[in-house]
DNA sequence: CAAATTTCAGCTTAACTGACATCC
DNA sequence: CGGATGTCAGTTTAGCTGAAATTT
């Protein structure tokens, strides 16, 4: 309910964050539930998509949570064959996360779907309101990093 | 990283509103911490706040859970003395969810926090930018629901 | 009776803390 | 050595499913 009732006052753009963030994993745990991963091993697995090669380590900062979270999360990518490790020649205690072939297969799978599911959401807005829309999260992260 | 290195595509409008919601829950759990309590707890308290006497069936819907999660939220709640249960004379078998005075105190004491959060999260955009923000969230939400 | 709300019991998973080894 | 990375072990918490009682 963002705003179905009678209120004194109207919900504070940090609700109404989160109540967007809310619906749109609601929608993508739907949509990969299927390949047997969560919307949040899907989302690393796009994080990997356009950073090929992150060690654990950057990959838990850019969640916000711990380096042995991350690592759960690894494990049971790599278990899947999603992603591999290996070493970083340049720094051997670093383990590089790399996306498999099967990784990659998965995400153009569910590349069409996920574009749908974001031209959904944007869909009353028109093509300047969604660039303005995506400047505004642009700043509101790096006002708030 | 929202975009920090050299990328083949920009990160999803899915992905930023991630983000953002991201980094907002972890200022707003330091903000609410000394007082005992998480954000998502806090973040209850303050639909509370604009819908007070919600059912805990309601407050449910409202935050993509079940019904079990909540009666757990509402139950540390209710410990703490910060709601209290009351049946609806109108149909017995629902239990309304009211704040009690200790409950707005708390939400009174982290009122100006908070507003600053918000504040330091649009501090890039201009009023009118911000607004527009509002109404892009409220659309996404609305398109998603 | 069907649907909605609440509650109890048990489970799974995601996240944490702490300790430790390795490497630069 | 200090700082970063990764791993192992144990814990806590959040959320789930299933089943039951009550009310409309």
């Amino acid at each position: 309910m963002l705003d179905t009732q009678v209120t004194k006052a109207p919900p504070s753009l940090l609700y109404m964050v989160k109540q967007v963030e809310l619906v749109v994993r609601s929608h993508l745990d739907e949509l990969v539930r299927p390949s047997g991963i969560t919307a949040l091993q899907y989302t690393a697995l796009t994080v990997l998509e356009r950073h090929d090669g992150l060690s654990a380590a950057q990959l838990a900062r850019d969640s916000f949570v711990t380096a042995q979270s991350i690592a759960d999360l690894v494990r049971s990518l790599e278990g899947r064959g999603l992603v591999r490790r290996e070493r970083n020649p340049r720094n051997r205690r670093e383990l590089l996360i790399l996306l498999t072939d099967a990784g990659r297969e998965l995400l153009a799978r569910h590349a069409g779907p996920v574009r749908e599911l974001e031209e959904r959401m944007v869909r009353d807005l028109t093509a300047h309101q969604t660039e303005q829309f995506r400047q505004a999260l642009s700043k509101a992260w790096h006002a708030l990093s």
